[in-house]
DNA sequence: CAACATGTGG
DNA sequence: TTCACACTGTCTG
DNA sequence: GACAGTGTGTCTCCACATGTTGTA
């Protein structure tokens, strides 16, 4: 652990050119407010440049010039001056109201205050007044214009922030950013070496990435402040995303995922009409769902039932078609109607009883069947993604065209999209042919020489060697072939639903999902009990309970 | 003064 | 900061 | 049993400084 390299006084920098150096192919679809940046960032001398970095990198545009502490650069007032006169900053500035929460301390309020109104000091300004205390009698004076006077010249203000524009840009995403550059330097996370594309491009016109910028930054409104929102603050967030955006590249389906959410939180204030209406216009799970649960809430149970029967003649996924089941009966029921039944499928299941156990059901289980002499892991979905991503390693990984355009991929772009068997038909055939004739050696080979590196699919903390070992001795070609063919159909859904444990009996590989009090099986769980029943695996639901008593 | 929250940086 | 899973509470038949 | 809402953990690093809150 004490063998971290040194980076050079002035990394960051080194690592902020290379983000722009992968901004290149952009260059046409930047405004020309942005590419002036870009023009006057490279006019400036090195220490400015580091400044100026230093500054993007951190949260908001405002800052304290008195608690800007940076060895690496030996002549600070002469930095901000050249930033100040390439027009990157303004000194001096008094800062807004919203920013003088974070801008300031507590301290420092109250210097303003007493200093304003000497006086000031018995009233709330006394200590122990906290923060939202002393804001709510400022606010109430009118004093937040002075506190903002008083430090104003202490204060600095970062003219543009285009740094979302170049993470977007750069990544493809909203939350990498460059500490991506660092923990590569020095070995905490590292990506699988595979081939950039430096002239691919996620965007072709400006209007799309403009969309994805909103669309990122409505995501993160929703998600941080999403339940306070009022019905009519939601409506708004609908009415700046209501154009279908261009396919292909997951911006529309953004835009959906966006606007289905916003349904969501609206059913919730009540307003299932217009939820409904969104849910119409979407082509995305759980939609259908959701249009049909709106329907039954307001009490349209012809049309809701309709929505039901859809869904089960062509479900999207087994999700709306678990839910469309259950529905279907109680919809069928309010109409007078007859249904029929889905077959049960029934899934065995043992009852436990044991001591109390401090922690988790699943660890309390694990301990159980060790007891009993059995090596046992809660692995969950680790183990099933854990074997795709080691048996198909390289091929995922492979130059497809369109896959990678940045070094910090944990998976191609394509992973979870229709096409990406297709794109890789002749390598995923060859390698299945392979490993149906029991050549699992392929998964030892990348355990090894792949241990570390980044792979969605792979948890190496969790799928260790010991796992590794038990499937090699347990697990055999056909079996594993038949596993991977499934999960290809859909990996993305295939994810998930996996039981929580891994049992190595001595007949072989046994799958528990355990289950505490008042826990039940997820729809997702129910559809990998179908396989295993299919295949005879030895699978089964454990129902742990607690021994009371002292 | 200790515990907690947050931002920062290598 | 998402997403899968567990847990809790309510309503219903 | 069905369903909604909420909590938890998360290979999305980890040590450290600074500031806030409440006496853990
Ligand atoms: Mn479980």
């Amino acid at each position: 652990m004490a063998d971290v390299p040194s980076l050079a006084p002035d990394y960051y920098l080194g690592n902020f050119l290379s983000l722009l150096g992968g901004l290149d192919r952009y260059r046409d679809l930047l405004s020309d407010s942005e590419l002036g940046f870009l023009a006057r960032f490279d006019q400036l001398g090195h220490d400015a440049r580091c400044l100026l970095v230093r500054l993007l990198l951190r949260k908001g545009q405002w800052f304290r010039i008195s608690k800007l502490h940076y060895p690496e650069l030996d002549d600070l007032p002469s930095a901000l001056n050249e930033l100040r006169l390439a027009g990157f900053i303004e000194t001096g500035l008094a800062a807004p109201h919203s920013e003088l929460n974070s801008l300031l301390t507590l301290a420092e309020w109250r210097t303003a205050l007493v200093s304003e109104d000497p006086k000031a000091a018995p009233l709330g300004v006394s200590k122990g007044a906290t923060k939202t205390q002393l804001a709510a009698l400022i606010e109430q004076k009118g004093l937040w214009s002075s506190l903002a006077e008083y430090w104003r010249s202490d204060c600095l203000w970062l003219r543009d922030d285009p740094m979302a524009l170049f993470k977007l840009l750069y990544f493809g995403n909203s939350y990498q950013d460059l500490s991506e550059f660092v923990l590569g330097d020095m070995g905490l996370r590292r990506y699988e070496n595979y081939a950039v594309d430096k002239a691919l491009r996620r965007f072709d016109t400006r209007a799309d990435i403009d969309a994805a910028l909103l669309l990122n930054q409505l995501s993160e409104q929703l998600e941080l402040s999403g339940r306070i929102l009022e019905r009519d603050e939601l409506e708004l967030m609908l009415a700046r995303c209501p154009h279908p955006l261009a396919t292909g590249g997951g911006l529309e389906d953004k835009r959906q995922q966006l606007r289905g959410r916003i349904a969501r939180e609206l059913e919730r204030r009540g307003a299932d009409d217009l939820a409904l209406a969104i849910y119409g216009q979407l082509a995305q799970t759980p939609a259908r769902e959701r249009s049909a649960r709106c329907l039954e809430k307001l009490a349209r149970f012809e049309e809701a039932l309709a929505v039901v029967e859809a869904i089960i003649a062509n479900p999207w996924d087994e999700q709306e078609l678990a839910a469309a089941r259950r529905m279907g009966p109680r919809l069928a029921r309010q109409l007078g109607r007859p249904w029929l039944r889905a077959p049960a499928s029934t899934i065995p299941g043992q009852q436990l009883a044991l001591p109390p156990f401090e922690g988790k059901v699943e660890q309390a289980a694990v301990t159980w069947f060790e007891s009993r002499g059995l090596r046992a892991w809660h692995l969950e979905n680790a183990f099933v993604c854990g074997l795709f991503g080691l048996a198909l390693w390289d091929i995922i990984f492979m130059p497809v065209k369109g896959a990678f355009d940045n070094p910090f991929q944990s998976r191609p772009r394509d992973m979870y999209r229709p096409g990406f068997v297709a794109a890789r038909q002749v390598a995923l055939d060859e390698r299945l042919q392979r490993l149906r004739e029991g050549e699992l050696s392929i998964l030892t080979r990348h355990f090894e020489t792949k241990q570390g590196l980044v792979n969605d699919w792979v948890n190496w903390k969790l799928f260790d060697c010991e796992v590794l070992e038990a499937v090699l001795s347990h697990l055999d070609g056909a079996l594993l072939t038949d596993l991977l063919e499934r999960m290809l159909k859909d990996p993305q859904f295939y994810r998930s639903g996996w039981p929580d444990l891994l049992v190595l009996k001595q007949v072989g590989l046994a799958f528990v999902e355990i289950k505490g009090p008042g826990d039940r099986l997820q729809d997702s769980q129910r559809r990998w009990f179908d396989w295993f029943q299919a295949r005879q695996l030895d699978a089964s639901v454990l129902h742990i309970s607690w021994l009371t008593g002292d």
